[in-house]
Parts: structure tokens; C-alpha cells; sequence
DNA sequence: GGGCATCATTGATCCCCGTCAAACGCGGGC
DNA sequence: GCCCGCGTTTGACGGGGATCAATGATGCCC
């Protein structure tokens, strides 16, 4: 657990800690600032503070059980901006991540509110995913939301493991798996490696995730 | 379907649609104004506007396929205060919403962001009980809430019928309703009417949510 | 206050997905 | 290239919760 400034910020241990670092220590595209110390701008906001935007693999955002059951609430892919929107775990996959901008005053709230209101909205999506729907539904919603999220290609790369995605939507990685082999069988999709997937039958997948 | 101003508001039809009008004719606490039509101050949070209090009942906020199966994302409690903080679908329970205040220009990101940080924060926690939680934690976790949201007191009023609270929790009224007759039968909880439950095992409950 | 529509509870049965287990195959290291 | 480890796939099985159905309770309306 490690704390800049204002912003409370956990990070997982070990490799993962030292990658944000980089990240910090990489040239940022714009000045970097911090609040300073203790100064308290906005009741929750003052948790939220630097942006972030993903050059390569996946940002998990995830919460943990007790017991350890995890659950992944949002992938940051590459290219994307994200901020610490809230007090969450944030786990760094590799040192994909770097220091985007960090405004100062008042604008924080200006540039800090887009994020929130798209992460809410993915989360409401989610939610009716992990509430409504079942196994190949769950599937289907998540390759279609990677598709659109990178360019709406045939040619979807996942970078995340089968647990990271059962975790993500609520299943185990047998589960995944299944469904995975389904749609092969069912020429919906193709499997030319592990991390990437290409959609034959973008219609039916598209059904398919309601 | 209805539209006022920017915020693109959609409310249920019939009773429930009359009720924010009648919110609306209801003296504000402060001076009510609106975005001018078709201003444009944030790219997301141009459909974030309006500030609500809820008196009594409590507002659902939700999402629907197409084929009527419902996720409720949140509820609002009496004396809560909540924006429309994405462009979902609100709907309205009774006539106790008013409108609480309205900033203007700058400001608004200033008060929109601690409710979207808030309601972000709870879609995720939200996001691991459904993803990750079996019946009993799912109804144990929401007892808890609702007791806490009340003041943390022994006796709990629920302001939603039992399908609100399976559409809420991603199970049936059927399941919902044989998990608080398990807890009744346990000693953890009593059912002194539909929609008042009084917490016995405080403590028991709360392990249960885990 | 009685009647009735609606909501909630309880019961019986089914099936989707989790669990446990084993085999497979991809990828990294030498 | 070969080996080994771990992530993934596939299979067998069982259980938790959904579904279908009927009964019971609540509150609304006249």
C-alpha cells in the first residue's frame, strides 16, 4: 500500500508496485503536479487525482472477498485514459501504464467527471451482464464490448488471462472456456491463439449478448 | 419518454411519470434553473444535471433487455440526494422526489463528481456481490446496507417490493423470499410486516455478507 | 368492513454452472 | 529443438437457484 499525496492509491505487491513507479518515472506528456499534502478540494473527489492512460496490456480494477473470491469491476485497455475514480484496488498488469496529465484546481473535477460518469455507465452495463444474463450471454456481451472498444475489428486481442475474464464476469474458467469451445463449434468465432479471437459471425455474437 | 432541457431523462409511464411533475410544481429548496437547451459544458456531463433529494420511498435506477428481465443498479434512499449521473433510464417510486438545487456553470462538475465517485464506489462493491455472492450473502449484504443507510438501527424499513429486491440482487422473488425466511427461521432476523424486517443478529448478519 | 386483485410464501422439479479431476498444449528457458 | 510448468481445455458429477405451480397474506377500493 503506498500513498501519493492526497489521492489513496493501493496497489497489489511486489512486480506490480515497481511498474507504476516506471510509469511515474517515464516522461509524462504533460508537467506532473500533486495536491498538496492534506488539502481536502472535494468530499470524496479528494481520492481521485492523476490520470492514467494505458499504452499496452489491460488496467484491472477489481475488489476482493475475504476469502479471495475476486471480482474484476472494469478493464482499462490500451489507449484509454482512466483516473483513480474511487478508493478501489487498482492492479497494474505490466508497466503499460503512464502519467497522462494531472490538472490542477478546479479543472480536476472538469476532467475527472467524464471518467466517473463512463465508468458508472459501464458499470450499470455490467451489472445487468452479472445480474441478468447467463454464461453465453456474459461471453458474448464481453467479445462484443472488446470488439467496439478496439476499433470494431474482426481481429479482437484479449489482454487478459481466462481467469482475469472469469473474473470479470462472474464465472469460473471452465465455464469460459465452455463457452469459448461453443462458439468455435458454432463458427461464431475462431481461436487462432489464446489471447486473441476473431468473430466470424459478428451478427449472431451480437444477438447472442441480447 | 420524456425531455427536459439537456438532461435526456426517461421516467416510466402512468402514475410514476405524473409524480416528477408534481416534484417539479413542489417549491424547491433553492431557486430552480435549467441548462440552457442544447448548451454543451461537458462532453459526458452534459446529461448530468439536476440534483434530487428523495423524501420518502426510494427512486430505482435501472436497466432492461429486450426482453423485460431488469437489473436494478441502485437505490435512493429517503433523504439521499443523487443526480442523473449516467444517461440511464430513472424510475420514479411514488411522489417523493424533490428537486434540491441546481448549480450553475462551473460548479456543477464541482457537485456532480462526489455523487458519480459515490455511485461508482457502490457499483463496484454492487458488481462483487453479484458477481461472486451466493443468495444468502447477496440478501445478508443488502440487509446490512439498507441497516446502515437507516442509522444502523435494530429495525429496518424497506421501501421496495420483493421483485425489486431480486431485480436489485440478480435473483427471483421466489429466492428472496425463502432467504429471509431462512434467516426468520434462524433467529438472525424478524419479519414484523412486508416491508419492515428487525435486525436480531447484528452480528451474525454481517458475517454472512461476508 | 367485505371482496378482490396483487404481492408474497411455500412446494416440487429441473437444469445450468460450479466443483473436482485429468489430459492437453502453449510458451519460456536452457 | 526439447523439456517442463502452468494455463487451458475437456469430462463427470452434484448442488444451488430458476422455473412452474398452488396456496396464503396484504392492502386497496367501493
Amino acid at each position: 500500500m503506498q500513498t501519493y499525496a492526497a489521492p489513496r492509491i493501493a496497489l497489489s505487491p511486489s512486480s506490480t508496485q515497481s511498474s507504476l513507479l516506471e510509469a511515474f518515472d517515464a516522461p509524462p506528456l504533460q508537467p506532473v503536479s500533486f495536491f498538496p499534502a492534506g488539502s481536502e478540494i472535494y468530499a470524496q473527489g479528494e481520492k481521485a487525482g492523476a490520470f492514467y492512460q494505458v499504452e499496452f496490456g489491460a488496467v484491472r480494477v477489481y475488489r476482493l472477498l475475504a476469502d479471495g473470491r475476486r471480482q474484476i469491476s472494469a478493464f482499462h485497455l490500451a489507449g484509454e485514459t482512466f483516473g483513480f475514480e474511487a478508493d478501489t484496488t487498482h492492479h497494474i498488469n505490466a508497466t503499460g501504464v503512464r502519467v497522462f496529465r494531472f490538472a490542477t484546481g478546479a479543472d480536476i473535477s472538469r476532467q475527472l467527471l467524464p471518467l466517473a460518469l463512463k465508468g458508472l455507465t459501464r458499470a450499470q452495463e455490467h451489472l445487468l451482464v452479472l445480474g441478468r444474463q447467463n454464461a453465453i450471454e456474459r461471453v458474448a456481451a464481453f467479445l462484443v464490448d472488446m470488439a467496439e472498444r478496439q476499433g470494431g475489428l474482426r481481429q479482437v486481442e484479449l489482454p487478459m488471462s481466462r481467469m482475469d475474464i472469469g473474473d470479470y464476469l462472474g464465472l469460473t474458467i471452465e465455464t469460459v472456456s465452455r463457452v469459448f469451445t461453443r462458439l468455435k463449434d458454432k463458427g461464431v468465432i475462431r481461436l487462432p491463439s489464446l489471447r486473441s479471437i476473431e468473430i466470424v459471425k459478428h451478427d449472431t455474437l451480437h444477438n447472442m449478448s441480447e
